[in-house]
DNA sequence: TTTTAGATGCGAATTATAAGCAACTAAAGG
DNA sequence: CCTTTAGTTGCTTATAATTCGCATCTAAAA
C-alpha cells in the first residue's frame, strides 16, 4: 500500500517520496542521502539528487524518519523513529542499533546532578563489535 | 610557557599551532574551525584558514583536543579531553558541558544487555537550558 | 652553518547540500 | 471530465565547509 506520505497539511502524494520512504524504512544501514539516491535511481532512474535531499529533509521534519549526524560529519537517515541509540564499530564502520531505553534514566540523573531538564538524549557508543583476533 | 605542541614524533614547534591550541583551550564554546580562525587572526593576522584546519585536525589526531560533530552537522573542537558529555540548548543553541561520569555505567549496561563491548560513549542531551516563561 | 623534514600561506579543487526556476501533476471543486 | 491551484520535480547554479597541491619558509638536529 501507499504509505501515507502525503497525509499532512499542504502536502500531496508523490511517487518519488514514496520510494524514498520505502527505501529508508527497508534498511538498517543508516544511509546517507547519496546512498538513498543510488537506490532510488534503480526504481526511478530519472529521479534527481535534489529531490532525494528535499524529501529526506521533509520526511525528517515531519518526524516520519530521523536525521542523524555521526562522527563522520555526514548526515544519515533512519527509518526507525523509536527511542534507540547507536554503536559505531571502529573496525568496519558499521552503525548498529541499540534498542534500549537508556534515556529516561539518564535524563533523571542529569536533572539530579545539574538541574538541567533534558527533553531527550542520544547515546553513541563506540568500540569494536566483532571479536578482535587477527 | 610554550605548551608542548611539538613534543611528538615527526612534529616540530610552530607559533601558529601554539596559538590555535591556546585559543581552543581558553574557551568553553566548542568552537568551529572558522571561529578559531577569526580569533587566531587577531594575534597572527597573516595566518591562513588552511593552517587552522590542518592544526586543529592534527591536534585532534594526537588527542590533545577533541573533535566533535553535533546535530548542526558542523565540526566543533573542544580543549577539554576529559570524559564529559554535552547538553544542546534548543533555545539559544549553546552547548553546555556535562562533566559527569556516566559512561562506564552505560557501557556496563550495554554489555549486559547486548554483549557489545564499547570503548567509550558520548551522550548528547537536548532541551531548553533556561526557564521557559515567555 | 648546513641539512632536512615539517609547516605555512595561497589558491584551486572537492564534497555535501541548498536554492532558483520553469515545467509537470495530484487532488479538490464544479 | 475539465479547471484550477499549489505542491513537486529535474535541472542548473550557488554556497559553505573542508581539503589539496605546491613553492617557500623555518625549527631543530647534526
Amino acid at each position: 500500500m501507499k504509505s501515507k506520505n502525503h497525509d499532512r497539511a499542504g502536502q500531496r502524494y508523490s511517487r518519488q517520496r514514496e520510494e524514498i520512504l520505502n527505501i529508508v524504512r527497508a534498511t538498517k544501514t543508516h544511509p546517507t542521502a547519496d546512498w538513498v539516491y543510488e537506490q532510488t535511481r534503480q526504481i526511478l532512474p530519472s529521479i534527481s539528487l535534489g529531490t532525494v535531499y528535499r524529501n529526506l529533509n521533509l520526511l525528517a521534519e515531519e518526524g516520519i524518519i530521523q536525521r542523524l549526524v555521526f562522527e563522520d560529519g555526514k548526515v544519515h537517515f533512519d527509518g526507525n523513529v523509536h527511542e534507540h541509540h547507536h554503536f559505531l564499530c571502529e573496525d568496519n564502520g558499521k552503525i548498529l542499533d541499540v534498542e534500549k531505553q537508556y534515556s529516561s534514566q539518564l535524563i533523571e540523573q542529569l536533572f539530579k546532578d545539574t538541574g538541567l531538564k533534558a527533553r531527550g538524549c542520544k547515546i553513541e557508543f563506540y568500540g569494536v563489535s566483532e571479536s578482535e583476533e587477527t
